[in-house]
DNA sequence: GCCGTTTTCGGCCCGACTGTTTTCAGTCG
């Protein structure tokens, strides 16, 4: 029996968390066996093997019984407490509070006076009128428990947003709330701010001289298909496209107050509420309260709250409580990469293959992009990607690329492909003619549906090979769409680091693939990453934000990003093997 | 259940909103 992956045994405890709730333990209980479920899945290294030595202790959340629950769930493929509590509570009555409005406690209730055990059972006792006939319950209650299952049956639980599909949203918005005349000041917030893979919906902060006008204005936007709530200092907006937006406006005095509680994330805010309140202080939207003298002091920017607390300022993509706020009391906090640092792209395609835009035409926009080199990489010669790039065909694509290459002197055009990585972890162009290009991203692409086992085989193998650079987008996943291929991580990431192969942040905003941890990881173990926008037409180099979010959410400073460098510089860092070849 | 520049016991973030209540529990972010 192999051992629990962390998602595997994260999930237990969050499994734990719920019917521990619905048990109505202790709060402070369910919050551990949660904070567990995150401790273990953002652990780099499996943990069943770091239980299995008494050492999983060390991860911020773990003690000896959560320990204890994953020797269990490793050696004997389950956690006895879950199977008790599994055998109380059906499996229904958990899915019943995933129900907007509906928690544990009144679900338990339900459960236990009216024998409800699944959103069917609970729509006849609602319709029945039964609901309401119980003590803490009445018609309103009963009735929005209807609506509520009703949607959920439609939509399934609410549907999370891809990142570049708020933003676009959000950013119009802010656009529109700042050109207002009464605005002086807007920011987003919230996990668009911090550039989450996804968000469930948007906050923008702003301040105004006459905040009842902008509200108006906001819900008359012709963006709003729905407003409500337009109080003075605050709407709520629906857009036609579907995205619920909460404006907040506010005082300028607390404006930093407000940005940072609505920026989050909960896990961040709870960490720094639980350590300033050690030092006597209490941090809340409206400003930081301190003990000692009864003083809320009010903060207009951000930078103000956390000097508050005698910390560095966390820019917001680090808000995760994943070891921010020890590095910002200790001034050890990274000097982030921006998108400034990066001086070329390593991964693009033409109408070679499935790209719109021709040679020429790339070249143009990644110069217009401020970079100054840019390898084009069209997929190889075994998929179905429009026009298969043949052996033949690429010898006299590298060709096209050297006499374009001699006609932009601001730009280092090099030649590459994005070679598939076949089941057998071979790649589908000889060696010979690889050995002509300068630049190698192998990629799989294919038989996503292999064993971990083999997958894992199959991508080291292309690790192996001295004419692989890179490793394009690893883990295969779609945000939202798609998940992952089973693969070994640690795995991978040893090959990496004893064969110099460097891994790719591929920054299509549906991929972000290293996703964030994965890529603090790997550079952590000492591989360099290439942030690359993978574009397929002229526009395609914008969505380098997303990569650059990724790096920046994995802590990286430009110094562990191998195409912040010059590419005479890139090219002489890769293994000498690698080198010899591509001279 | 975890954790420790007040603690190995006694704490454990902060506030808004809602509906059902006459002061609050439950839920949410």
């Amino acid at each position: 029996m192999p051992d629990p992956t962390n998602s595997e045994i994260a999930a237990a405890f969050d499994e734990l968390g719920d019917l521990y709730e619905l048990d109505g333990a202790s709060i402070h209980r369910v919050v551990a066996y949660r904070n567990g479920a995150k401790a273990v899945r953002e652990a780099s290294g499996a943990v069943a093997q770091l239980a299995a030595q008494g050492r999983a202790t060390q991860l911020p959340g773990i003690g000896a019984t959560l320990q204890e629950k994953i020797v269990a769930l490793t050696t004997t493929g389950e956690i006895p407490a879950l199977e008790k509590l599994r055998a109380k509570f059906p499996p229904g009555l958990v899915e019943m509070t995933k129900l907007p409005g509906l928690g544990p406690k009144r679900a338990r209730r339900l459960h236990e006076e009216l024998g409800v055990d699944s959103l069917g059972s609970l729509t006849e006792a609602a319709t029945a009128g039964r609901i309401s006939e119980l003590k803490g319950f009445g018609d309103k209650a009963e009735q929005a428990l209807l609506e509520a299952v009703a949607a959920y049956s439609q939509a399934g639980p609410a549907q999370r947003i891809v990142l570049h599909r708020a933003l676009a949203v959000g950013e119009e918005l802010l656009a529109e709330i700042r050109a207002h005349p009464t605005t002086a000041r807007a920011e987003l917030a919230g996990s668009v701010r911090r550039m989450a893979e996804t968000v469930k919906d948007l906050d923008i902060v702003a301040t105004a001289s006459d905040p009842g006008a902008l509200a108006q204005a906001v819900a008359g936007l012709p963006q709003v298909e729905a407003a409500s709530n337009p109080g003075t200092n605050a709407v709520r907006i629906r857009t036609h496209s579907g995205v619920n937006v909460d404006v907040r406006i506010v005082e300028p005095g607390q404006f930093g107050n407000v940005l940072q509680h609505l920026t989050g994330s909960k896990e961040h805010n709870m960490a720094l509420r639980d350590l300033a309140v050690r030092r006597g202080l209490h941090v809340s939207e409206y400003g930081v309260l301190d003990d000692s003298t009864g003083v809320t002091h009010r903060c207009a920017t951000e930078q103000e709250v956390y000097a508050l607390l005698g910390m560095a300022y966390i820019e917001p993509e680090l808000r995760e409580d994943r070891g921010e706020l020890e590095a910002a009391l200790s001034g050890t906090l990274p000097e982030l990469v921006t998108a400034a640092d990066l001086k070329g792209d390593l991964h693009c395609h033409t109408t070679a293959s499935d790209g719109t835009a021709s040679i020429q035409e790339m070249a143009e926009a990644a110069l217009a992009a401020g970079y100054e080199y840019l390898a084009i990489t069209d997929h190889s010669a075994s998929m179905g990607f429009g026009a298969d790039v043949s052996a033949d065909e690429l010898k006299r694509q590298i060709e096209r690329i050297h006499e374009i290459d001699a006609s932009f002197p601001g730009l280092t055009l090099l030649t590459g492909s994005e070679v598939n990585v076949l089941p057998d972890g071979s790649l589908d162009y000889p060696g010979e003619l690889l050995a002509e290009l300068d630049w190698v991203v192998a990629s799989v692409h294919t038989s996503f549906r292999m064993s971990k086992g083999e997958m894992t085989a199959r991508i080291v193998r292309a690790i192996e090979n001295p004419q692989v650079d890179c490793i394009g987008h690893l883990s295969g996943r779609k945000i939202a769409q798609r998940q992952p291929y089973e693969f070994d991580f640690d795995a991978v990431l040893e090959a990496a680091a004893r064969t110099g192969t460097m891994l790719e942040i591929n920054a299509n905003p549906d991929r972000r693939d290293l996703n964030e941890l994965h890529a603090r990881d790997a550079a952590a173990a000492g591989i360099p990453l290439v942030i690359n926008c993978d574009a397929h037409r002229i526009g395609g180099f914008e969505v380098v934000r997303y990569g650059v979010a990724t790096a920046r959410r994995a802590w990286l400073t430009p110094s562990q990003i191998a195409n912040t460098q010059g590419w005479q510089k890139l090219a002489d860092s890769r293994p000498p093997a690698r080198r010899q070849q591509a001279a």
